[in-house]
DNA sequence: GCCTTATGATCTATATAAAGATCATTTACT
DNA sequence: AGTAAATGATCTTTATATAGATCATAAGGC
């Protein structure tokens, strides 16, 4: 059961989403799409499109990447073939790392 | 009342959810945290952690953004200070941009 | 200036994401 | 190898994000 949700956000988390939606906005203006019609290429609705815009920080973030990916806007400032590589690296890296993170059970050896 | 929801998402917003739970599931066993520990910083459960490094699409964006400012995985590869300059580029630009994107009304002047 | 249309805002109903718990499994230390 | 801890997975309950509609306002083309 969730309580309450009141989350805080840090600033830098707030101007990322505000400036994801400002490029959304901006891309759409430049293409001269209207948000209904964008919002119906994305599959979702007008005021989610809205929101999204305006930088909220509670949309699904399929739903704004989506939109982004639709008008262009580049997500990691790179293309698709970059992004897939990237992608790549980071599975391997993480098959690299330990699996799971292990605390220091109790002190630090002063026992001698 | 929202129809049962059914997105579809294109492959480039899924590797880049993918991508970014990538690099925030790499940046935390570099840390040496658990996810336990992240969750709590960031106020979330450890399910929801637990999908947002899988790349769960469905997850708010705020959430996925906090996550990855604590960990330090930087969004827009961009630091602090040109992240804010960027958002302040954007508004301004915006602002030059007309307010509602107008379509053509009917036929391109046929009444000659 | 008019008039159509895009945008902004608000409301309701409902699908669903998230918290919190539990259990099984894996994994890393000793 | 043994063990405690971290992770993965699943279930239930509840808060809430979303679709869809409506209304008011703003804004652009004529």
């Amino acid at each position: 059961m969730p309580k309450s949700i009141t989350r805080t956000y840090s600033r830098y988390s707030r101007d990322a989403t505000a400036l994801l939606g400002g490029l959304i906005r901006e891309a759409r203006k430049e293409r001269k799409l209207t948000a209904q019609e964008v919002a119906d290429r994305a599959g979702i609705s007008r005021g989610l499109l809205q929101r999204i815009e305006k930088g909220d920080l509670k949309c699904e973030i399929g739903a704004v990447f989506e939109v982004a990916t639709i008008l262009g806007v580049k997500l990691f400032d790179t293309d698709d073939t970059t992004l897939s590589k990237h992608l790549s690296q980071t599975k391997d890296k993480l098959a690299l790392l330990p699996k799971s993170v292990r605390k220091k059970s109790k002190a630090v050896r002063d026992d001698f």
